[in-house]
DNA sequence: GCAAAAGTGTTGGCCCTACACCCATGC
DNA sequence: GCATGGGTGTAGGGCCAACACTTTTGC
């Protein structure tokens, strides 16, 4: 191997929010120049020669897609020659999830070049994007069911039954609500507020809840794992 | 980010042997350049132009160590600034597992430039080494409690305590032995031959075991699943 | 009053853990 | 015969899955 070495590296971050309305969605942005230009991609980008991987991501997402997210762990790196048609590019994946205020704005706003997509109808992608958000749904699939990343999905507080829909739509399964409860309740880490759900349309209001993150490390610490 | 990037890649591979006198241990090499020179390392290096990352692992690893693995699996990236001294280098890891044939003849011919070292008794290392090993040894902790990677590290035919010591050298907890069985035969995929385990020193001889891999893949397809 | 969603308990079965004695072999 | 490691079964408890009716609200 005396030749010089001519690869690039990139990151590549599926990015994931969630409302009950919309369900599970991912965040893609839509090429501006070739190859597939026009076409629908992970937002992602080279990295800088002084820049963390981390960074990286957090730079490109807010440059192509104007957010920053609160949760974000690494993937995978896929490196197969001929992922990109032009040149050797080593792409670093990460997934990260954000919070629904920042959901909806941007399902709001609707600009052409950033969307998010049910994670059941995402559209054609360029290079192996599409196997990128594979990789990431699984992970996080399984990821959610030892770990309470699930609250990284929701506002601070919320009704208990979004975060039973938020299981149910990730997990795309059936969830059986009083053994859920009873699961989550036993932990010690959710805390009942007294507050009510603001309603739109009909039902009974429930309470609102909230994660207490330093419950969740003082219970890890002594030794309580998170199972669902 | 207009300036040309100037990063290079590499992999390195932590790679794991197991027979029950030696226990877990790593294959590492003696670096013969700078920086670190005459440090203990893990085996890698630059990848190809037009190599796949894989490809790269096992090339490296038979130039400076002369073994081939039988599993190989991607740990994680490692890119902060400044884990290289000299140049921007992003290192993609993998661990990988041979069987105890592999891992005998090397530990005879101790050579200067590779050893196996046990798990527990890791020289100091060169570059972010060290940290790269304790994630690797993690993955297995956990990887092995849910898929039967530990058949990789153990010859074709087997006694059952073998596979019994194994798992206690991994996850470095003591196991009972009958619970253990009763899980793993349970499973079904594990094949009991007539051949009994030929002796050193006293002790009653046990039966040989095999993995049935095929069969393992059919009972992973009806969804059963492994679980220790 | 009716439609929609929230809240709540019990039981049966399975699985997992804890635990100790006898057997085959080498020396 | 003794030391070494192999082989094996049971009982109790905890955990998990299955399951349906009542309450609160909006309209």
């Amino acid at each position: 191997m005396t030749t010089s070495q001519d690869i690039k590296v990139a990151v590549d971050a599926v990015v994931f929010g969630y409302t009950s309305k919309e369900g599970l969605s991912v965040l893609l942005i839509k090429r501006d120049i070739q190859p597939f230009k026009n076409g629908w991609a992970l937002p992602g980008g080279l990295v800088g020669n002084q820049e963390s991987l981390e960074d990286a991501v957090q730079r490109e997402l807010k440059e192509e897609t104007g957010i920053s997210i609160n949760y974000l762990e690494q993937l995978y790196s896929f490196g197969k020659p001929g992922r990109d048609p032009r040149n050797r590019v080593i792409s670093i994946t990460y997934y990260g999830l954000v919070k629904p205020d920042v959901f909806e704005i941007h399902a709001d706003t609707d600009a052409a070049e950033v969307a998010w997509f049910n994670i059941k109808k995402i559209p054609p992608l360029a290079f192996d994007h599409q196997s990128i958000i594979i990789a990431a749904h699984d992970r996080l699939k399984s990821k959610i069911l030892y770990q309470p990343v699930g609250f990284e999905l929701l506002e601070e507080r919320f009704p208990f039954s979004e975060l039973e829909k938020l299981y149910m739509a990730v997990l795309d399964r059936d969830i059986d609500r009083r053994n859920f409860k009873k699961k989550i309740v036993k932990f010690g880490f959710l805390e009942e507020t007294t507050e009510k759900q603001v309603l739109e349309g009909a039902g009974r209001p429930g309470n609102l809840f909230r994660f207490n993150q330093e419950k969740y490390f003082q219970l890890q610490k002594q030794g309580i794992n998170f199972e669902i």
